[in-house]
DNA sequence: CGATTGAACTAACTCGTGTTAGTTCCATCG
DNA sequence: CGATGGAACTAACACGAGTTAGTTCAATCG
């Protein structure tokens, strides 16, 4: 089904087709052939051919979001949630997402630069990436691509489009509010290698709310996982296993808050009794874990919508609205700490 | 970058250009030539536009997941993973998958079949798709689109490509594992409400296991929760507020097994002295629960394998491999079914 | 030495849309 | 009554590839 079938259906030509579908209004077209038109478009069932209307326009309604992996889907919650809300309010703008990965087996680390020069995508979000991939997002910025960075400590000033919490400044939150209960001896088991950019924002929060109290940040009690609970499981049994006491614990994220809590009751420790444990994400099964775990808590679903806004914001700027922030992150107390009602 | 460029770049026909990058090859092109072609498009940093391309041979490289909603993505685990996996496959073969929702706000319900009628797409994965959304299937079917059905009642025989796990046969397995414990009374909190076929079909796995013991499938032992670990949270105090005893609970899936873990607790009831849990999924968190959760064990991993291999074979069947068929399901014994090593 | 063949290459068409620069025709004005 | 102007529409080009049906030219054959 082309334009010009119906054109043919409605005895009118293929110029005139695109003009009434596309609703361009100086062309004095008149009402009854407009009227015609569209009866046979829908009669046909007719859709624009996709390709070809990218061919003659430029744009594809395309946009990419860039993970390290596939796999984080899974094993990081507030990953999964950041895609749903991506997604969600993409489709809402007529968008279309498409997932690209970095480090996937068998993936071109500057994979998704091909995207861009094939023109398959309109724009991306670039979430997480790795210290060392900087460089192409520099590449991308200087050739015009409409780019938002999640996570990253890419400066605005550079004229990039950054966005996401300071994770700096809650993590140090969530360290102080353990500090607050009275805990000196606070271990921090890290959700990722530290090649990620917020993974060191969290350590700096942990490392210098410990220092304005005079206390120090003791590497004896600092552990890094790997996203997935099972890693954070492993962490902690190292962290135990070096013997330097500790009466509270940070976790990096909810995920490998899991495993640490398991890796504690393991070890005959008692949570929040022994050890008070807080986590980062609140993950919808944070309320869930035993005892219920306190988080701080990030708004990824608002990430994702602001994210998406601000890409429109350079796809269509005229079309867009205004950027609604994100929440800020806030603690929610609930029993892992020591701090909450008891369940 | 037009392939225009590169051909005046190489001092040679557009032709010629296109020849030489698509490899092929008894057009008598001279080893000379090629190498200059190949040298000019490197040198520019060619790469051929999509939209061009697949308005050419009639192909995008894209492929659409269509699933209920989007923001299942993070309360269904399972899912998550599935996506992972499909996504990672794709990748591999060089396809793009997009995900695309029937429920979401503001989306008509069959807004896939307009992917596949402005050929955005070149086919489609439909997972979990609700009873009453059958028909669009058909016309899909009945346009020759490859299409492949992720977890549905659709029969082969009418020519549909299905997978997914007999989960109605999975789910007597996992009752009947509580009923060789010596359990009479078995309740169940299904994962969604009962529109889905695999929500059925693990109700009938219940029932036709009671039954086949002589037991009644007591309706007052059944409660629907609605995917996240709230619905099974609630509806397990919903359950419990009946005050019909059981001593085993089966969950329709991991997630809603987390919830009805706390709900347990908040009732005083040890788990598995009092009452013995059974999940389903094996989520990556499910050893991290409290007590270690027994679950029937699904392969993610190698559903969303199966099913790009499967949609390989209707789009490329010459380039498509042999079909790996995921694991089947098995039972994985921990803690909370009361038969496994304490921790 | 003219005809034939094959190697090496290319002109020109196709895909389906958006858009510019017209053209046609009729009513109105001076 | 011819010029003017607007209403209503369309021919033709552009987008960037893939592909068919040639063309050109030199080497070889009879």
């Amino acid at each position: 089904m082309s334009s010009a079938e119906v054109a043919r259906h409605a005895g009118v030509s293929r110029t005139t087709v695109s003009f009434v579908l596309n609703d361009v209004r100086d062309r004095g077209i008149s009402e009854a052939t407009r009227q015609r038109v569209l009866a046979a478009a829908r009669e046909l069932g007719y859709e624009p051919n996709a390709a070809a209307r990218t061919l003659a326009n430029g744009s594809t309604g395309n946009v990419a979001l860039v993970v390290p992996r596939s796999s984080h889907l899974y094993v990081d919650a507030f990953l999964a949630q950041l895609v749903a809300s991506i997604n969600e309010h993409c489709h809402r703008l007529g968008l279309t997402l498409m997932i690209e990965s970095t480090e996937d087996e068998g993936r071109e680390p500057g994979g998704f630069l091909r995207l861009v020069r094939s023109r398959r995508i309109d724009g991306l979000i670039v979430a997480h990436l790795r210290t060392r991939e900087v460089e192409h997002l520099h590449r991308l910025r200087d050739g015009g691509v409409p780019l938002v960075v999640f996570g990253s400590e890419l400066p605005a000033s550079e004229g990039f489009h950054t966005m996401g919490d300071d994770t700096w400044h809650s993590a140090r939150v969530a360290v102080d509010h353990l500090l607050d209960l009275g805990h000196q001896r606070v271990a921090f088991v890290n959700y990722a290698p530290p090649e990620f950019h917020s993974v060191n924002q969290r350590e700096r929060g942990w490392r210098e709310a410990l220092l304005a109290r005079g206390l120090a940040a003791d590497a004896s009690l600092l552990a890094h996982a790997d996203i997935s609970a099972e890693s954070g499981h492993l962490a902690t049994r190292r962290l135990l296993a070096r013997g330097r006491p500790f009466t509270a614990l940070f976790a990096g994220n909810d995920t490998i808050a899991f495993g640490a809590l398991r890796a504690l009751h393991e070890a005959g420790l008692r949570v929040p009794q022994d050890v008070a444990v807080v986590g980062y994400d609140d993950i919808p099964l944070a309320p869930y874990a035993s005892p219920p775990l306190t988080s701080m808590r990030t708004d990824p679903v608002g990430h994702g919508r602001q994210a998406v806004q601000m890409l429109l914001a350079q796809l269509r700027p005229k079309a867009a609205t205004r950027i609604e922030p994100a929440d800020a992150p806030r603690l929610v107390v609930r029993v892992s700490c020591g701090a909450g009602a008891a369940t």
